[in-house]
DNA sequence: AGGATAACCAAACGATCGTTTCATTTCGCA
DNA sequence: TGCGAAATGAAACGATCGTTTGGTTATCCT
């Protein structure tokens, strides 16, 4: 059989490594000997080992982040638009559970090239603008401080990386409807309201380039 | 004048330096210059690089696990238990910034020590027994799962290294009652109920040594 | 088939790092 | 004042790391 893309093969080992002892402490010694082949050999795939670090975290990444980019171009309600940025964040944590882990350790952290921080800086404000549109229409009167509660639903949300473990006991699902419960209603529930988790249906309602209020 | 005992200047340079570049890509040199002696001398204070990131991280680790200790001990009502965790939480993230920050990056992830792991698992543990006292007493209905209720809270706790800097235009107890509030209220608001922030009352009601069940 | 190109081997280099060693200076105290 | 211990200077070590180089093998295309 056609063994499959030698690449694909030094990306999954990097990240491994990456993931449990840090890009500092990972030597290209280490992730030659996982895939079999000399230190050396890598630097036919590679210039040099920064370049692992930004191929092992480019793909989720972006994806996390153009999922969050459809969804704002919608127009949920904003209750729903958090439900579901939720659901999304937790389910792209559990499927690139070891690249996005080193993006959170590595990248988010120290690190902090043009490139990256912009990224970051763009899921946040949309993040935070779904946020005040509940504000605004009345939804999240809770909210005090715009940005301090998307910042915490973001910390909840990326310190998954600290104690979930894909395969586990625990399912990504159940996890991301009890956050959604949690951020939306609160430790505390009232009697009403329709803010209790329910099964997603998938409709896309994409508005024809709404522009963003940032 | 006297100056200040070189062991604390060594301790803060290592944080300071741990915490912007990370444990392993900090060299003792970075260390030495920073206090102006020769890596070399560093090792009359010494014994390994680890000595420095122990001592570095032991002093706020066993204040905010013994704050919730002495928490848990009281009678309070869960809510009021978990607005208090949270501001205890927040201030000792704030007062002790730089070491803690090294001990969220460096410790509770990566190194996986006994006796770190065994302080991070009682205050989880703890913390969630409070969750789970509000479960049963009906308070905190909304739960399915109380451990992820409390890593939730855990994580946004935690993801203040990311983001918050002493001194800055947020303070930590406005952060720390947006988070009371979000988590005990969640975004949307009810009318009812007395969720909402209020001045702390510094009543100390320490049961004597209550049996704790894990 | 055969030549070009990619893939990999094998060794080495230069730099850096944690640590050791020993000499020298500084300081507390009798 | 002088002595012993603590503190620091100064240099060197062995190990490891990222990277380079040049040669060898495998693969693909016409």
């Amino acid at each position: 059989m056609p063994r499959p893309s030698r690449w694909n093969e030094i990306i999954e080992a990097a990240a491994e490594a990456f993931r449990t002892n840090g890009f500092a402490a990972t030597s290209l010694e280490d992730i030659a000997s996982a895939v079999g082949m000399w230190k050396g050999s890598l630097y036919h795939y590679i210039n040099s080992k920064e370049d692992l670090l930004f191929a092992v975290v480019r793909g989720p990444a972006e994806e996390i982040l153009n999922q969050l980019r459809e969804l704002s171009d919608t127009d949920l309600p904003p209750t729903e638009k958090i439900r579901r940025a939720t659901r999304s964040h937790v389910q792209i944590l559990n499927s690139n559970f070891v690249y996005a882990s080193v993006y959170l350790q590595e990248i988010a952290g120290r690190r902090k090239l043009p490139e990256w921080t912009a990224m970051d800086r763009e899921y946040l404000n949309l993040l935070e603008s779904i946020v005040r549109e509940g504000v605004d229409s009345g939804e999240f009167s809770a909210v005090t401080n715009p940005r301090v509660a998307t910042l915490a639903l973001i910390g909840s949300l990326n310190w998954l990386t600290h104690w979930y473990r894909p395969g586990g006991t625990l399912h990504a699902d159940e996890i991301a409807d009890q956050f959604c419960d949690l951020f939306l209603g609160g430790l505390i529930t009232r009697k009403t309201q329709a803010s209790r988790s329910q099964t997603v249906t998938p409709l896309k309602t994409t508005k024809p380039r709404a522009k963003r209020t940032a």
